[in-house]
DNA sequence: TCCTAAGCGAGACGGTACGTCTTGTCTTCCA
DNA sequence: TGGAAGACAAGACGTACCGTCTCGCTTAGGA
């Protein structure tokens, strides 16, 4: 009744994505051919048109693989009463590691860039759990001095830069390291805009919430 | 012996520089080809490979005009003894003027997107003053919990985030307003990192600094 | 031992066939894809390949079953003692009428033209048949001032140039007239090459022959 | 004013005429591909395309070039009053000869056959030759008790067939040789037909007309 | 009557040619 | 005679077929 998995089509959409990250590492997103990756992947040129519309899908295929493998839980859930459980921006931790059980693939996307194709959807990627934490995060109906959009987007930038240092350096510190780095940066200006309230709120205690 | 300014030289640069930044704001950089650009600018083929070996250059060259139209100034000079003499990363105040000033080329830049190219030089030019002005902050010898090159990083790709922000939104709000908004999420972790000594470096007390 | 003749063969075959034959109709031969016979017949790709190796192949077959239904006495059968039993060129109206009989089958062969193809295997069959004819109709030994080959092939030539016609526009006379034109323009010129000897052979005695 | 007749347009031009005969003459037109023609010609593939929309338009062109150097008084001129000037079919022996003096060529065009192409362009542009002559031969308001366009195309397949004929053999006779034997062979039916008012007109007659 | 070999549909696949597009070089012509 | 116009080689693109192949399913014919 559903489609029947010829599993000759998995074997040629792993070549096709193995063969492109290949040609990645070694040229650059920009520089790869379709012509390239059907040769080393050894595949017919029409069979590629027949799996991919184009190079851009390909990749996309590989990232939406690899977004499946990143752990669920990483994403920060609420607890009751939208109390915090957990530290702020819990992705970043889990994300790094990810970056290095995966080192390869990150590298290939991040730092031989995929160029706007990969910002763009990392960005997007990020952004939506970025937006829901920090939304989950306030008051209800509280509106903040900078809008909520500018937040995001000044995180993920953030995040996506202390990343691409880490990879095109070849991981020089741990990934704990990278993850305190991000958070020493970045939590202060965060903490200071959504806890306005608390009266002397301090960077060292805002630390706290780590 | 000198180069011989012909006055067409300069005329039929402008005309390529002209084409492309209209082409771009149109299609986006990387759709504009190098026939488009020679279609519009109603010029041959070989004029084009004359004057730029690229199309990139072509687009370089325009940044180039761009960067010696921002006023020096705007860079940070140390004052004698090393001491602060202004607000901390003050390229941004004067940068968003000068965005608003040129805001077709910043938008054909930034959000119609150079891609690779622009990000990358405008990254390396930030990343200079950037780093300039961080390093004076230092009293010399001393080190960083975090290594210099990220927060030079970090800052640059927040403050390009929010710049990209504001430029696709088409000016939602005046460039103070911006600058308020990256001095507030940047400050208080930049200012806990470099003045870590100040006693009881609160954030409210590090954004006296501005 | 022998083969078991499936029955479900000789229909798929059928089926092949009819389809092509359709196909040619409406879009001439070349213009025909296996793709489009398959889909047509309602046969799976392999299935195609399993009987026939080409679309030439499937079209010769077709050919060769319309050859066989071809009337056997219609080659002339020269009688005892090499003498004339019968019309020259006896070829000529039993054909015609065959093409009367299986009219879409031979329009679609010469008219939406199976090109190279169908138009040599026509040339080889007929060139047989007229070969043979003039052979028995030459004293044995004796030369043509022209070689016999250019005497058959001119022949063939001529009856397919007004076959041609006769199907391109639809029959617009009988089969009767149709072999009259053939031998008003033919005979007179054959029948002065093979029987010189005949005095003052002319061509209205010539035509007596008919 | 008008266009510029850049002389390498016309060198690329012949450079892919003879790239194509050689070819042909090599495999035969059909099995010639635009990438063997362009390796062979040492031309770019946008180069071929910019000149012809096809390899098909290629051997027009190449058809064209030879038409326009056919002599155009082959082509009987009826004398004042409409008589007869020169034997009928006047243009078997020019072409003969025309063939001869471009061997290769016609070899290319008529043995390894352009297929339908060139077989359907010779048959026109030979159609037109006869179609005029004999028209003009013709009393006029009289008419034939066979169409005039079946004579014309009888006349036109049995030509051919020869000359395929003599070429196919390379030359095994004189073009004089040649010339008689299409005459002995079609001249008989022709003037019986297009002149049966002269009373006892035999064949010997007919051939006077030589 | 059952069971097994075959015929079959479906369609993935490696290839090859097509006609289009863009790039950067190189030649020609004109002012 | 120097620079604009544009012809050119190179090669990637996405499409269309081809002929081979691997699957399961159905189904006929001999046991």
């Amino acid at each position: 009744m559903t489609a029947k998995p010829d599993r000759r089509v998995q074997r040629t959409r792993t070549l096709l994505k193995n063969a492109l990250l290949d040609l990645m590492m070694q040229k650059g997103y920009d520089a790869v051919t379709v012509q390239d990756i059907i040769d080393r992947a050894n595949v017919g040129r029409s069979t590629f048109y027949a799996h991919f519309t184009d190079k851009d899908q390909l990749l996309l295929s590989g990232i939406e693989e690899l977004r499946e493998s990143f752990p669920q839980h990483a994403t920060r859930n609420p607890g009751p009463e939208g109390t915090v459980e957990g530290p702020l921006l819990g992705f970043s931790l889990p994300m790094l590691l990810h970056a290095q059980s995966n080192l390869r693939l990150y590298q290939a996307l991040v730092t031989k860039g995929g160029g706007a194709m990969v910002a763009n959807i990392g960005q997007r990627v990020l952004a939506t759990l970025v937006h829901d934490e920090l939304a989950s995060q306030m008051p209800q109906g509280a509106s903040l001095p900078i809008p909520l959009e500018v937040v995001v987007s000044y995180t993920v930038s953030a995040f996506m830069s202390i990343l691409r240092w880490w990879l095109d350096n070849a991981l020089p510190c741990s990934p704990q390291e990278v993850d305190r780095m991000f958070r020493a940066l970045i939590l202060p200006g965060i903490t200071a805009l959504i806890q306005p309230a608390r009266s002397g709120g301090t960077v060292a205690e805002g630390q706290t919430l780590l």
